[in-house]
DNA sequence: TTGTTAATGCAACTAAATTGCGATATGATC
DNA sequence: GATCATATCGCAATTTAGTTGCATTAACAA
């Protein structure tokens, strides 16, 4: 007997439902594993990528296409995960974080990394960011892109 | 009797032509018209637009849609302009320029703008890509996007 | 003027993302 | 726990920026 089975939401789920439910949303059995899932990523993960991984590592729980883009909309709509739009065209997602943060791309795979949050440059677009805030600015999103390769493609 | 024809090459079009083959290209009527238009833009122009901007500014000298792709393609390539990519998924071309510079892209008409070269966060980053440089980093590209809403959606 | 080949134009194609709509499941209310 | 309004799902069909293939045309070097 299965200690749980995987459609019955884990203690360790019950956070990601309360964050979503918080939205208004609707903690659906999707909603939770895309959002729990994005959040254990290290890196910005495209739509495709991730109905490929969901249906390797949760087969039980498939997602049909469509949804998974629509459960990607509702979630980045409410800013529980961020979206970063790559030089090819495709929207990869990632979990919101608080801080700012850049966005590395390999030019050769598409792959993205965040930039170390160490990075001079962050801290230097925090301040900008908070600028434009104080100055009333209707700018509202800040990103920074850093095009080069990657360790596996050079 | 017209003082130009639209087909023959006017005086003030030999720069261009000239800095076109200057890259190995070839300087063909399209091309030459493409690169002193997008210079001419105050702000980087989409495919489209830029397809129904000729067709108006000249008609005469009519683009199919598959060579201004093609156009714009090669002329980025060489690195004669510059193509940025809107949060609606689509490209938009500008006049190379030397400096680093941002673009600040309303999220509701997703027209582009450029940021004022004053902005002390251009340095900022003038400064970041010169460390990147000098630390041997393979990146080569830096962009950074303010979105906000422009003057006519706000 | 001639020859090589880059550039053009048309049609067909690609694929990420969107839309419509009937079926289903969530979560508020009794 | 049962009931209900509706958010969400899933399937099919559609959209559209951009690409590919290939025969034709025109740059430009010789």
């Amino acid at each position: 007997m299965p200690t749980s089975l995987p459609h019955k939401p884990t203690a360790a789920d019950i956070g990601w439902e309360e964050s979503i439910r918080a939205t208004g949303l609707r903690a659906t059995r999707a909603a939770v594993t895309v959002l729990k899932t994005i959040h254990g990523m290290d890196k910005p993960i495209s739509h495709d990528d991730l109905q490929e991984y969901l249906s390797q590592q949760t087969p039980s729980a498939l997602v049909d296409s469509v949804t998974l883009y629509r459960i990607l909309d509702r979630l980045s709509q409410v800013k529980l995960i961020e979206k970063v739009l790559g030089s090819d065209r495709i929207w990869r997602y990632a979990g919101a974080r608080e801080q700012l943060h850049g966005v590395y791309e390999c030019e050769s795979c598409h792959q993205h990394f965040n930039l170390p949050q160490s990075s001079p440059l962050i801290r230097l677009l925090e301040q900008f960011s908070q600028q434009l805030k104080r100055k009333g600015d209707d700018a509202f999103a800040i990103s920074l892109n850093v095009h080069g390769r990657c360790h596996d493609c050079s």
